[in-house]
DNA sequence: CCGAAAATGGGACGCCGTTCAGTACATACT
DNA sequence: AGTATGTACTGAACGGCGTCCCATTTTCGG
């Protein structure tokens, strides 16, 4: 068979990355399959092969639009009226995100490069554009820009390592209900317990 | 062929162990196969199913052990002069712990249960042991038992997240050489602010 | 209208987990 | 010692997978 051009090369696109995402958001990565996504868009399995270099590029091109998506969420985020509360709202942000699509969210962390291949620069940086509106957030209470990225990436490590064990099934430590809670208690006394470091650093 | 016996159950069931093992510290998960663990052991890839139900079985196994090894070295740890400090080495003690195995470690993060199977009450029972004696440490200064669960539950996660972060190739917001810092400020700054709290409560 | 380029299908290769019938061996019994 | 019994084991088979590649068909430029 040759060229069908019921589709142009854009929407092939679309249609795959579409049935790559509810293949995940129904059974995780491991219903991923370059066939079944074939079967679901009416291709053949090579047909995936002229638009993506291979599942992991396939893969990665989805996470980079749910980090785009989160950073949209961060975005929404409306700054509060003291520096700790805006952190609490990215955090509650952050956390409903994550719930709202936890088995996609998981494919960040399911998904491992093959060895010796490196992540690509736009992912690095679209995280640290992500870690960078909790930084700025912390601005006002943190000058010392090495506290700042620290307390940010504690912070952000601290509610990932909480969504993390929510959403597992393997080990629920933490249950669903309790996240919102324990993330709050985590921010709150984090925040609290720097407020004191620095007022000691102060006198 | 027949019964061989140059090996009996158990040590046919440790060679199997130990090649698995091998193959995970190598590559991770993505490394383990019936057909390479069995290649290495000179048997049968169905000799595999001889002992163990299936591969969720075996690896479920190596993280029974791979937990336990962890409870040994946490149960290792000296109790310090005050509380605080006892929670620092736990949590140093844990870092270690994953840095040291790095790869077995990411296993409890990477091997998911297919849909519908629950984990084995034994797992529960030894995640809970661990998280113990993050409360136990800190009974001294968390007389409520709700927040000490709380509490014991938010550094864990907290931990987690730091480590998770840390080994996973896929986004190294936190790099390993930066995580124990990260670690030691997480646990200092939210027990500061954790007893703080208190101090509030009190008056 | 024809030739060239491009897109696609479909089969092939070498993996995988798991099952199972058959076989060769060790043991138990006579 | 010889035979019967049961079991540990093999190896092939099944249906799946990712990826590659060639033949074919279709579209487009001239």
């Amino acid at each position: 068979m040759g060229r069908r051009s019921v589709h142009t090369a854009d929407e092939l696109r679309e249609l795959i990355l579409g049935a790559s995402t509810e293949l995940i958001e129904a059974n995780g990565l491991a219903g991923l399959s370059a066939r079944e996504i074939a079967r679901r868009i009416g291709y053949s399995p090579g047909t995936l092969y002229n638009i993506f270099e291979n599942l992991d590029d396939l893969v990665l091109t989805i996470e980079g639009r749910l980090l785009d998506r989160l950073d949209q969420a961060l975005g929404d985020v409306p700054p509060a009226s003291s520096p700790t509360q805006t952190v609490h709202r990215l955090a509650q942000a952050y956390l409903r995100f994550t719930h709202e699509n936890p088995k996609l969210w998981n494919l960040l962390f399911e998904h491992h490069l093959p060895p010796g291949r490196e992540v690509p620069a736009w992912y690095q940086t679209k995280l640290e554009g992500l870690l960078s509106r909790v930084e700025n957030a912390l601005a006002p209470v943190l000058t010392r820009s090495d506290d700042k990225r620290r307390a940010a990436r504690v912070l952000w490590a601290g509610v990932h390592g909480i969504t993390s064990l929510a959403t597992t099934d393997k080990l629920s430590i933490v249950s669903t209900e309790s996240a919102p809670a324990l993330v709050d208690d985590l921010v709150s006394a984090y925040l609290k317990g720097l407020g004191e470091k620095q007022d000691q650093l102060a006198t």
